[in-house]
RNA sequence: GUCCCCGUCGUCCAGUGGUCUAGGAUACCGGGCUUUCAAUCCGGCGACGGGGGUUCGAAUCCCCCCGGGGACACCA
């Protein structure tokens, strides 16, 4: 058994929101603090001798204090339940079966001073963190399905959980396999891997077993073929929301629904609470748009006596119209920024920002993420899609990539588009493919960026615009022809030993290097922009560098 | 229409009653550096939806309004 001792410093700050609460990870035997005078600076939490958490704190267990449960503690002071502390999300320690904790009360409503008394609170066991992604193959991974599974697997990592991919395919005149594939495609690019993967349709039989026990204990009947659950004529049901906080719902605003369809097949809101419940899920984490589900899920897992799992709706991820983002926004498809040229890493780090965050941190990377995730971090507003961030981001992690990974990143892109055949990238080898990456890389934003203007560095001839040819005046003409000349008595330059070629060059040649400069990097890049040009010089090689001074001097069309 | 959720710069976030003349990032606009572009550095523009409360004090708590979104299927 691990002690935990919550110490509550100072009493700063209030937030009377239902939405902060202290929960375990089960919901069970939690907690809560009133929230109204909530007053408290920070917690501070110790294992043993670890302190494991102070203000925003990362850890993995959500203590909930609820007002109720208050009355169940042992105070070792004079305090009574009904005045107290505490809002916020805070965590303990893993695994703790029993907490100890300081909170400040007081005993009036009035000015009384805040006093800090200790409380000690059981925790059941903690189960392993199970949570599940579940995909319907009616069409291909968007982004914001894409974010869905990343909070999921993050937080199973996090916590040393499991990730469990569930296919909702229950829709069986919508679902197809083609739509599977590119569901498990998107998830591996995304890196996201699974530790247990289902299908909703190899569990029907289960679906029906149980929707027969519902039938025959009365919470179900069947008409015109189908099985429809009934929805209790009065009352409520509070859903406790990690995220909304407790989302209360008459059930006066529900109609009976149907859970098994006149083909016998379940629908969404049963066959998901029966899975749930079968795999032993934890922690549902998945989009707002739920969250109206949720109570005719919950009422199912009353009646069936089974013990729901905790309940997480991450904010929707709104189009540039600010509408939930979907197929008609364009390219809403994880494998679309794949071929736009995007790193996986920097969708990844996109996704996550979008809703969640870390201080003023922008840039995480997944090992980053993973030791940093969790629920409370995580905001309630939607989130509209910004692709200039993504870019950014983009061009950050192009920026952080080892430069041989990235070189072959680029060889692969180069022969996509068409740049080059794979011969052609092959013959200038890992080793420049790698300095050209790195020089490409400075001014793209995309792999297909850099990809489209790597033609520089792949061998052979560069095709020089018009306009390009204008800047070689016959003055020029014979300085290049100069330049070659003394290119090709170098062996291996390196970037500085081209400078001092040049310098000199335009020294001797009494042309002010404004001038010489652009008209090299044309005669040898084609193009008027680009990276450092004695760099440039370096990685192309002066054999190249040569041969396309002269093709340039001597005037033709194409060099 | 009904119910539910949400509301800080154009966009993404920070902010948990005083340290906020509101911070970071992106985008945008100037300037420096440079053979170009980029990077980088310096500077700038730019927000607490509105109204009432509570409080000595509110971006933060409460209420109303307004606005946005989502859900109301034998789709998930």
């Amino acid at each position: 058994m691990t002690v935990l001792r919550v110490v509550l410093r100072h009493d700063v700050g209030a937030r009377g929101r239902d939405a902060f609460h202290f929960t375990d990870l089960l919901g069970h035997d939690v907690v809560k603090l009133r929230h109204r005078e909530a007053r408290r600076e920070f917690l501070e939490l110790e294992v043993g001798d670890d302190v494991v958490v102070a203000k925003n704190g990362i850890h993995p267990l959500h203590m909930r204090f609820r007002a109720d449960d208050l009355r169940n503690l042992s105070f070792r002071g004079a305090a009574t339940a009904d005045q107290h502390v505490c809002r916020n999300w805070h965590e303990c320690a893993p695994f703790g079966s029993f907490l100890r904790a300081m909170v400040a009360v007081r005993s009036g409503s009035g000015k009384v001073p805040w006093a800090l008394h200790p409380v000690s609170v059981q925790c059941p066991t903690m189960d392993p963190v199970r949570v599940r992604f579940a995909p319907s193959p009616t069409g291909y991974l968007h982004v914001g399905g894409g974010r869905t599974a990343l909070f999921n697997w993050l937080y199973a990592r996090h916590h040393g959980g499991t990730f469990i991919l569930r296919i909702e395919d229950t829709d069986r005149t919508r679902s197809t396999g083609e739509a599977i594939e590119q569901i498990f495609a998107s998830l591996r690019w995304l890196g996201l891997d699974w530790d247990e993967v289902y299908r909703q349709t190899d569990r029907f039989d289960r679906h029906r077993e149980v929707a027969a026990d519902l039938v025959r204990q009365g919470a179900a009947y069947e008409s015109d073929g189908a099985v429809w659950f009934r929805v209790p004529p009065h009352g409520v049901t509070t859903i406790p929301d990690l995220l909304a906080g407790d989302v209360t719902v008459q059930h006066t605003e529900l109609k009976d629904y149907v859970i098994l369809r006149s083909d016998t097949t379940p629908t969404y809101n049963f066959a998901c609470v029966v899975d749930d419940h079968d795999m032993g899920i934890t922690h549902v984490i998945r989009g707002a748009e739920h969250l109206n589900n949720s109570p005719k899920q919950l009422l199912i897992y009353h009646v069936l006596g089974w013990s729901p799992p905790q309940f997480a709706h991450v904010p929707l991820i709104l189009g540039p119209d600010r509408s939930k983002l979907s197929k008609r926004h364009g390219a809403g498809s994880v494998l679309d920024y794949d071929e736009r040229g995007i790193l996986p890493e920097a969708l990844v780090n996109f996704l996550a920002r979008l809703g969640w965050s870390h201080g003023d941190q922008e840039v995480f990377s997944r090992e980053e993420l993973v030791a940093l995730f969790d629920l409370p971090g995580v905001n309630t507003s939607a989130a509209v899609f910004d692709d200039e961030k993504l870019l950014w981001l983009n061009h950050e992690w192009l920026r952080r990539l080892e430069p041989h990974r990235l070189g072959e990143l680029l060889a692969e892109r180069i022969v996509v588009r068409g740049v080059a055949d794979r011969a052609a990238v092959k013959d200038i080898g890992r080793e420049k493919l790698a300095r050209a990456a790195v020089l490409l890389r400075e001014r793209g934003r995309t792999l297909v960026e850099m990809a489209d203007r790597a033609r520089p560095y792949l061998p052979g001839s560069v095709e020089l615009s018009a306009d390009a040819q204008d800047l070689c005046t016959p003055e020029l003409r014979s300085a290049l022809r100069e330049v070659a000349m003394r290119t090709e008595a170098l062996r291996d330059p390196s970037a500085q030993e081209f400078e001092i070629v040049l310098r000199r060059a335009a020294d001797e040649l009494g042309l002010p290097m404004k001038s010489l400069a652009p008209a090299v990097r044309v005669a040898v890049s084609g193009a008027r922009v680009g990276p450092g040009l004695y760099d440039l010089l370096a990685v192309i090689g002066p054999e190249i560098v040569a041969a396309r001074l002269r093709t340039a001097a001597g005037g033709e069309k194409k060099g």
